[in-house]
Formats: C-alpha cells, sequence, structure tokens
DNA sequence: TCGGATTTTATTGTATACACTTTGTGATAA
DNA sequence: TTATCACAAAGTGTATACAATAAAATCCGA
C-alpha cells in the first residue's frame, strides 16, 4: 500500500470520515504502516512468526522508527503481532488454545447479536447485506483471495454495525482480524464457497426474521469454520516441522 | 539475584491483584505510569475532560515525554483517555450514546456469560465468588470507595475467568474500566449495597444451577446500575455547564 | 575438533533536539 | 469598543542520537 509520500505530508488536517476500507488512515503515517501490515498478514504475504524489524519498516516507508514503533504497538494491541521485550516484534502466532477461545467468544457473541438484530432489521438493511453477498460472491467466484477474505469477514461486521453498536463493531472487528490470523496459521482446506453460503442462509433467515434459525445457523456457521482447521493437539506445527520428511 | 528483569508479561491494565504501592521491581516505566493514571481515574483524583500534559507527567515520574506518550497510547486503547491530534490527551468524556453502548453490550455478553457458566461451574468455583462476596461487602461496609468499585467491577471479570477464556475475560475487563469512567461521569446516587446485594443473588442462582434464573438477574443488574445513571440527553454536562446557576 | 568464554554486531529502549500547531495576548485600526 | 492581525508561549509530532541488551561470530585452550 501507498507508495507515494513525501516525508511531510501536509494532508492530515481533516480527518473527515473514514471512505472506503483502503484509505481509511486520515490520521497520520502511523496509521498508515499499520494498515499496511495489517492488509500483509491477511493477504499471507507475512507469515506468522516473522520478525518485524523496526528499522527496516522505517526505510521502506522513509519514516523514522518512532512512527514504526507506533504502529506495532497498536497491533500487539490487535493480536496481530506479538512483542518480546528487548527481542522486537514478531508476526502473533496465535496457540491452539487462543484459537478455541477466539471462536469460543464469536459463537456466544455473534449469536446474541443475530439474536437481537432479528428484533431490529429493516428491509433496507436487508438489502444492503444482499449486496455484501453478491460482493461476496463475486470474490469467491473469481477466486480473489484476499479480497474474499476480507469481504467473508466483513460480512460479520457488517451484523455489529447494523445493531448501531459501535462498541460491539470494534470489538467484533478486533475478533475477526484475529479469526484471519488463526485461520491463517491452520486452515487445511477451507472451501470459501461453503461459508458463503452459509452467509446466505442466515441472510434469508434474518429476512424472516425467524430468530431460532438464525442463531442456529451463525452457531453452526461459527461451528463449521473452526471445524475446518487443524486445531487437534497432535497436529501442531512443531510436530510437522520435526517430522518434515514423514 | 539478578534483578534485571522479571519478563513483564502481565499485558497492561489493572484487574489483577492489588499492588498498591510501589514496587521494588518495576515491571517497565510504561505500565507504571498508565497505571497509575488509570488508578487516578478510577479513584476520581482524575475528573473527565483534564488535560494530561505530556511533560508534566514525565517530570513526574521522572522519565522522558517518550515513556508518557506510550502510556498514553495504551490508555487511549483502554478508552480511558482520548487523544485529540495536535491537542494532547485528556481523561475521556464517554458520551451518552457511548455510554448506552457498553451497558448494552455488557448485558449481550454477561447474559451469555452466565448461561453457559451454569453449566461448567464447579463447587470450588461456587466457594471463591464467595469469598470474594465477603471482600465486597467488607468494602462496602467500612466505604472504602476505590476497594468497593474496584471490588464490584472484579467480580464480573472473575466470572469470566471462570469460563476458563481468556480472551472473553481481557475484553470485559476493559468494558468494565469503560463502565467505571461512565459510572463517575454520570454517576446519581448509586447504591453499592444494591449492587452488592444482586451480586450475592446471582451467586445464589449460579449454585443451584438455574439458568434462566440468573440470566434473569444479570439483566436486572446491569439493568439497575445503568438505570441509577443520568443519561437522559437533556442532563449531559453540557447544560449543566451553561446553566451553573439554578 | 569441540566446548566455552569473549568480543562484535545488530536491534531495541530511552532521552533529547527541533519543527510545526495550537492558543493566548496585545497592538492596531475601523 | 470591537474586530483583526501579529506575535509569543506552550505543547505536540517526528527525527535522531545514544545507551542497553540480546544474538552471532570469533577466539582459544583442552
Amino acid at each position: 500500500m501507498n507508495t507515494t509520500q513525501s516525508k511531510t505530508r501536509d494532508r492530515r488536517s481533516k480527518p473527515h470520515v473514514a471512505q472506503a476500507t483502503a484509505d481509511a488512515a486520515p490520521a497520520g503515517a502511523t496509521q498508515q504502516i499499520a494498515e499496511a501490515i495489517t492488509t500483509a498478514i491477511i493477504e499471507r504475504r507475512l507469515m506468522p512468526g516473522t520478525k518485524l524489524t523496526e528499522q527496516k519498516i522505517a526505510d521502506i516507508f522513509k519514516v523514522s522508527r518512532t512512527i514504526v514503533r507506533q504502529a506495532l504497538n497498536q497491533l500487539s494491541r490487535d493480536h496481530l503481532v506479538t512483542l518480546e521485550p528487548a527481542r522486537g516484534a514478531f508476526v502473533s502466532m496465535p496457540s491452539v488454545q487462543e484459537a478455541r477461545q477466539v471462536f469460543e467468544v464469536r459463537a456466544m457473541i455473534e449469536t446474541a447479536l443475530v439474536r437481537q438484530l432479528c428484533a431490529s432489521i429493516t428491509d433496507a438493511q436487508i438489502a444492503q447485506l444482499r449486496e455484501h453477498l453478491q460482493a461476496e460472491q463475486a470474490a469467491v467466484k473469481r477466486t480473489d483471495v484476499s479480497g474474499r477474505t476480507r469481504l467473508l469477514a466483513d460480512f460479520h461486521v457488517l451484523l455489529a454495525r447494523m445493531l448501531g453498536n459501535e462498541v460491539l463493531a470494534q470489538w467484533l472487528a478486533d475478533l475477526l482480524s484475529r479469526s484471519s490470523l488463526i485461520s491463517l496459521m491452520y486452515q487445511s482446506s477451507h472451501s470459501a464457497g461453503h461459508s458463503q453460503q452459509e452467509h446466505v442462509r442466515i441472510v434469508d433467515a434474518l429476512e424472516k426474521r425467524d430468530a431460532g434459525v438464525v442463531v442456529r445457523l451463525m452457531e453452526d456457521h461459527i461451528a463449521n469454520v473452526e471445524r475446518q482447521l487443524r486445531l487437534d493437539p497432535h497436529a501442531t506445527d512443531l510436530a510437522a516441522a520435526l517430522q518434515p520428511i514423514r
């Protein structure tokens, strides 16, 4: 991201409402770098465990280490990078336990979310969801990996936004970026198409305002995503690494 | 013995064991300052809206602004302070809307939490809760304001911990520190004793593993806390400030 | 040749210097 | 008197310099 930068950015005066996800960094270079690293992780250009040396990143973005450190701190808050004292920053390697906990919390929160949403959702919001589903489907069809990953996650954030609760939405967004990293680490053969179809069914049930069905569908959906991961303790990457040649 | 560094595993924030006095082995100056400011806010020595000038804080703690900035950044992530670009850091003044959203999310998450907990809670955990209740009661009796505030909040975090889900527990801890600030801003006449009694009833119901009752009690409890605040739009501090006389 | 201590190098943590923004104050003119 | 501009003071944002630390390389003696 962001290739053109004169080191003196005069453009930061008005932090207007964030537009699209692409350029959602009006606040300054720090956000921009954090965003860049985030998408790099999500799009699998930075693998878990990778060392993130401050000076190298600073050189790339032509800023000082100060800015990079701020960005890395933010990312560590999102659990996307791990800061080891006096050793540096690394792309996080979420443990199996952490992965399970994230999905457990997601199941709790998102079922409650859709249950409430059934009572408050409007036709306009349904239409908005349909629109999103189309974008998802398009991304799946043309096998746009990074785009579809983002869209599949955004679906859940979109639901949260529709409750009109920004606190919830922000937290769920955090949780979903962690989920993405987890999927990235433990994914065996995630069928994006399947997830997408489940999203469709969820919207169908939302349209009928059928709370019982929606909750069950959401539960199943999250469980399915988790099931497609390799979270068995014995299948950890360490074991795999120690026996590379079978 | 080597005094250099304990690994500083502790992430941020407070809801751990109290460490009121400064410890001989500093677990990181940044954390220490963030902690100090946090407790100062909770204990009402720093009122919402107060400007937190970096240099002043740096002088007080005899560190450079670099450290203070890191601490302030952390606190802004916890929504305890608000950073205004090029203007500085201020103790947050959560809006009525934000307050409502925080309590709405708490109701969602904590009802789901106790529902699950009914199925998994052990007798030992019940005993631990009883112990906590006693500490609460003691603090209420001797009108230890800061202590009781912390204990009443920790009750909820304790419940989250008992699910064995650290992800949930940490997030709820964040949410509760925000709740504390909100209470501080909008509190009219919060009867701590009443809250404490509701905690007792919740534990009673947990002991009977009666999910339905527990959920209802928790809903009511959070609603009661919220109800005791002055969240009416016309009663905002702005209106009050504009008509100070009469 | 190998193990262990020691120097060397790379990288992080902290302090400081400096530029830029905001804000308060006073002078000047209508 | 009031509004506007200019300037000064204060404080933040960023870069850089320096100290501290961990990892790597080297040396040396058995």
